[in-house]
DNA sequence: ACCTAAACCTGGGCGC
DNA sequence: TGCGCCCAGGTTTAGG
């Protein structure tokens, strides 16, 4: 489910009600496959007591710090949530020192609960949203790279945050073709690139997500960037710029949907 | 490096 | 109603 706008969306909508709280206890139902390098009863313990400090979002992953420096870990998966009521698929509770609580939930459990003493080292590539992310950083990025330019974006190491929805439709907005090698771009295309990327992420903040089917933000609501996708779950219907028809093929067992006309 | 397939899971939708 | 497919915002691993 969750790409770069989903999980900042939670974000912020999570640390103003958890943070400076401390952590009093902690639950966990069938969550064996959600608890990743860590058991149940260990996570409590090492969480226990501790005061969350600060909600970070490094690609897909939410990083809870604590004051100690230790921190916990979550990445939701395919549907994963976290929530401020639960719901019938909590995996793991997290209650507070001021009496609530907060949940991470998910039906597929593709999602993971780990934990760190130290800030993680999560092995990602830049943040597209950062300053540092320049059409220059890009265009270095791409130099020599002979994959497909889709599959690439997916890539977390390559760059982080970005997913299947964003992906296809920042492709669109830059006009470039799917299928096109990575290393192939002219600078002018990666210059169009870069800030679809940009400009797409940021559009999915502002609207809170795409919620095509899963995605929830911490209070349970929909999203509301599904209205505005250009070619994402649009098969078969017609562009919104030239009025081909959208279509879809698979990239590295991905749905990659694109208009034929425009991304020629 | 790069590609493919499969695995991890559950639930919803659709055709029959 | 029900069964059997197919599909899904992600990531990892194995093998070629």
């Amino acid at each position: 489910m969750p790409e770069l706008p989903e999980v900042e969306t939670i974000r912020r909508d999570i640390e103003p009600y958890i943070k400076g709280r401390a952590i009093k206890a902690v639950g966990a139902i069938r969550a064996k496959n959600v608890l990743k390098g860590i058991k149940a009863k260990r996570l409590e313990k090492a969480l226990k007591g501790q005061r969350i400090e600060r909600v970070e979002r490094r690609g897909k992953y939410l990083i809870f710090k604590l004051a100690s420096g230790n921190c916990l870990i979550i990445h939701l998966g395919m549907t994963g949530k976290i929530l401020k009521k639960p719901d019938r698929f909590v995996k793991v509770t997290f209650h507070l020192s001021n009496g609530k609580s907060f949940y991470f939930s998910d039906i597929r459990m593709f999602g993971k609960v780990s934990f760190s003493k130290t800030y993680p080292v999560l092995n990602l590539g830049p943040e597209p949203l950062a300053d540092d992310f320049t059409a220059n950083r890009l265009k270095e990025m791409l130099k020599g790279r002979g994959g497909n330019l889709k599959a690439l974006l997916l890539n977390q190491k390559f760059l982080a945050g970005v997913g299947n929805i964003y992906a296809s439709e920042a492709l669109f907005l830059a006009g470039i073709n799917p299928k096109r090698r990575a290393g192939s771009l002219k600078f002018a295309e990666v210059k169009k690139l870069h800030k679809s990327l940009r400009e797409v992420l940021l559009a999915g903040i502002k609207y809170r997500g795409t919620s095509v089917s899963d995605y929830r933000d911490a209070s349970g609501r929909i999203g509301g960037y599904q209205h505005r996708l250009k070619v994402y779950d649009r098969e078969g219907r017609f562009c919104k710029k030239c009025r081909s028809k959208i279509r879809r093929i698979v990239i590295g067992q991905r749905s990659t949907f694109f208009c034929p006309h425009c991304q020629s």
